[in-house]
DNA sequence: GCCAACGTTGGC
DNA sequence: GCCAACGTTGGC
């Protein structure tokens, strides 16, 4: 699952991206970075959830269309994600690129899944206590789950 | 706007 | 290594 404020780039801007695509740059958490590098795979399909606003909840369905790599922008002092800490030659954080796969018939919102957080969603880590990673692991069960309810 | 829950920073 | 201060996230 990957977090995004819809005021700042929600599914929307996605779908109206060119190619439909964009880089997941700006992730600057060590948990985050890690399932970013290692553990999404091109082809993977990820929950795009929107954070932060009116209706929080999953909104649509992206995939991965490239694997970890370092994110660019922490080398640019312009960039508001700059980390004179993070060297080209040892990147220490990394990016990928996401293409919108479909947007949902309608958005699921956090309150809808917090319905179903002691049984068939036990353990979804959005749904854990003062959860506030913006990339997070999505188990297969959950992941059939939470389609079956759209 | 409020506030709880974190993660990070930096002094010691 | 500890821990207080601070900044950020994100639901409400």
């Amino acid at each position: 699952m990957i977090k995004s404020e819809p005021d700042v780039f929600g599914i929307d801007d996605l779908a109206a991206a060119r190619g439909r695509r964009t880089s997941w740059d700006g992730v600057r958490n060590y948990q985050a970075r890690n399932f970013l590098r290692d553990e999404m795979k091109r082809g993977d399909l990820a929950f795009f959830y929107h954070s932060n606003c009116a209706e929080p909840g999953i909104a649509g369905i992206a995939k991965i269309v490239k694997e970890g790599y370092p994110d660019t922008t922490a080398f640019d002092s312009s960039d508001p994600h700059y980390d004179p800490n993070s060297d080209p030659s040892r990147p220490r954080w990394y990016m990928v690129d996401v293409q919108l796969q479909r947007k949902l018939k309608r958005t699921i919102a956090l309150a809808e899944l917090k319905r179903h957080a002691d049984d068939e969603l036990r353990g979804f880590a959005l749904l854990r206590r003062g959860n506030r990673l913006s990339v997070l692991p999505v188990s297969e069960e959950h992941w059939r789950f939470i389609s079956s309810i759209e």
